[in-house]
DNA sequence: ATAAGGCCCTGACCGC
DNA sequence: TGCGGTCAGGGCCTTA
């Protein structure tokens, strides 16, 4: 599923294709994939203004208008979006077409249909409430231990929440508390300082080299080319259903329920009592 | 402030 | 082969 790495990755590797494109028109197949305005206002809005920039914003891709608009996009579970010819066929799960100038296409392809589609004027209305991005070179650890502070949830949920911090979903927040050797279900404000250190440097690496390679093909996540990515071969407990063994201890990695969301870290490593 | 539950969705998986 | 049931989960919402 498109987390930071994932989003950042399809925001890369889309640019080139779409900066200085226009929009011609825009085929709805799945209205409620349209979450402001309406989609007929959706569709009638976007022809003919050209898109200017993209921008990752937490897990969302912002792309700037040239008519002034923002149009914002969230992949959640399922979603991608795949550069195609305009006469390459949508296959059963494109809820959404951009036909773009030059005869190219993207199709926004979302099977569970979680996604969402959005164009604003004001980009705070959708993006307002976002914490702060994790590779912000100002997430020092005391900026960051001083906002664990404020809480007493487990911090596998602050990790996941998108107004504590902006971008990190299920299965990063398992590979980094596993990295950091911190218990998903240690309450954010018991974490020592060192403990805030590790956290800090191991929520930024891992987030940098699963961009390196270009996010994790889990779910149904695919580049804009249909490529994969292969960050989740490096993954250590996040998906290991099939029983795997912690490759420090050899023992099972365990699974857990926090706050509704499976969590899977090593027991050994990962003490919960300090 | 926190917790728990529901909702949206569908493909994958399971047992029969 | 097919059928019905269960599950996963990001973000948001309601209720306690």
């Amino acid at each position: 599923m498109p987390e930071l790495p994932e989003v950042e990755t399809i925001k890369n590797e889309l640019s080139p294709w779409l900066v200085g494109r226009r929009i011609e028109s825009v085929t709805v197949f799945w209205y409620r994939i349209v979450r402001l305005p309406s989609a007929d206002e959706f569709r009638s809005r976007l022809p003919g203004q050209e898109i200017k920039g993209l921008e990752r914003r937490g897990k969302y891709i912002v792309f700037s208008l040239s008519g002034g608009e923002t149009l914002i996009i969230h992949l959640k579970m399922t979603g991608a979006l795949l550069v195609k010819s305009e006469a390459a066929e949508p296959d059963k799960h494109v809820r959404a077409i951009f036909h773009l100038d030059n005869g190219n296409a993207i199709h926004f392809r979302d099977p569970r249909k979680f996604g969402g589609l959005w164009l604003v004027e004001d980009a705070g209305l959708v993006l307002g409430n976002l914490g702060p991005e994790p590779l912000a070179p100002d997430l020092t650890p005391q900026a960051l231990g001083h906002r664990l502070a404020k809480h007493s949830v487990p911090v596998k949920a602050l990790l996941c929440d998108q107004t504590f911090i902006a971008g990190i979903g299920n299965m990063y927040a398992d590979e980094i508390l596993y990295a950091a050797k911190i218990h998903p279900l240690r309450p954010a404000n018991s974490l020592s300082p060192e403990e805030i250190e590790r956290l800090r440097h191991y929520l930024q690496a891992i987030l940098r080299t699963a961009i390196e390679d270009k996010g994790a093909s889990v779910e149904n996540y695919l580049r804009p080319d249909g490529g994969v990515g292969t960050a989740h071969f490096k993954f250590r407990v996040a998906h290991r259903l099939g029983g795997e063994l912690c490759p420090i201890h050899g023992t099972p990695i365990e699974r857990i329920m926090v706050r509704g969301r499976g969590t899977y870290f090593c027991p050994v490593c990962q003490k919960l009592t300090a």
